[in-house]
DNA sequence: AGACAGATACGAGTGGTTTGCAATAAGGAA
DNA sequence: TTCCTTATTGCAAACCACTCGTATCTGTCT
């Protein structure tokens, strides 16, 4: 079946964490900000208020967060957070399989958090957008398997096409 | 960001076309340069040397073009046929249903006829590409179909993956 | 041949993202 | 605590893939 090919560990689905007050997690939990900083620093990467901040964007709203979104976000508490520390951070995180980022159509890339992936459809027509479980893909991945030796990543790039208003 | 070659990609699957010599053809027959010159002619438009260049360079090699690499092509015939042309050129001619273009990873945008319109497959780990039949795509339609009344459209953006080398 | 609208070359602008660099600051060592 | 190293930041500029405004040119119709 589908798998993520992002470069992270694997994530339990579906576990939502109490933030409470700021306490240092024991392991490799990226399921809160303290622990995806915990992982930051064990990688050699330094805690910074950006950081953690965006983090906190990331993990507050757990939808689909464009570059420019994120930093309006964090410039509310700190408002010289430039646009380009945020894209390096998007990228860190990223690299470090806390989030992945997916591309919807001809705008902006935008970016989630990487336990919540999943596929997406688009309409070409009206924009709307409909987030695709995995287990649609899988008559396709076996497909692509069985003729090409190819393992799909359903979730980089968009489906598009016509939602059931439009079509 | 890896390099990507999505130029000069053979084109495998599909319905193959002889060219013939250039005859100015009777009817919309968009299968040749002339043939869609008249097309072009019959909506108001006028043809055009670059319009003539550019189809040729479509029809030469029925492979995915950049605009800039059908650009440059055109260039060695006429030299001052500019890239804003082109992109206006390939605008009208998708507009018209002779052309359409498609995402392969986050390079430039590539074009094709529309004869050949097919899905992608691309390696996110070389960038190697794989023309992929729509019947690969049928159980995904249907369960888009079934699940959400959406229509898919799988040409205009890239399946990504890993190919049977790099998985 | 003349008129008119569509097309062109050129250059400047746009959106989204990346990069070079000097200044800053996190985190370990002393 | 202070020092040191180097990751990170802010800023400006560059970058890529287009897109647009405009004056000029050229098919096409008459």
């Amino acid at each position: 079946m589908t798998e993520r090919n992002y470069e992270g560990q694997e994530y339990t689905a579906g576990v939502s964490k109490p933030l409470g007050p700021v306490v240092v997690s024991d392991a490799d939990d990226a399921t809160t900000v303290e622990g995806v900083l915990d992982l930051v620093r064990k990688q050699g990467g330094r805690v910074t208020s950006s950081r953690r901040l965006l983090l906190r964007a990331l993990f507050d709203s757990k939808g689909h967060h464009t570059a420019e979104g994120l930093a309006a976000e964090v410039q509310k508490q700190a408002p010289d957070i430039h646009l380009s520390t945020i894209y390096r951070n998007l990228d860190e995180l990223e690299r470090l399989g806390v989030i992945v980022h997916a591309h919807l159509g001809h705008g902006p890339a935008t970016y989630h958090l990487a336990a919540a992936a999943h596929g997406h459809f688009v309409c070409e027509e009206c924009g709307q957008m409909i987030e695709a479980p995995d287990t649609l893909f899988k008559g396709l991945a076996q497909a692509a398997k069985a003729q090409f030796g190819f393992t799909i990543d359903p979730h980089h790039f968009a489906m598009l096409g016509r939602c059931a208003n439009c079509a």
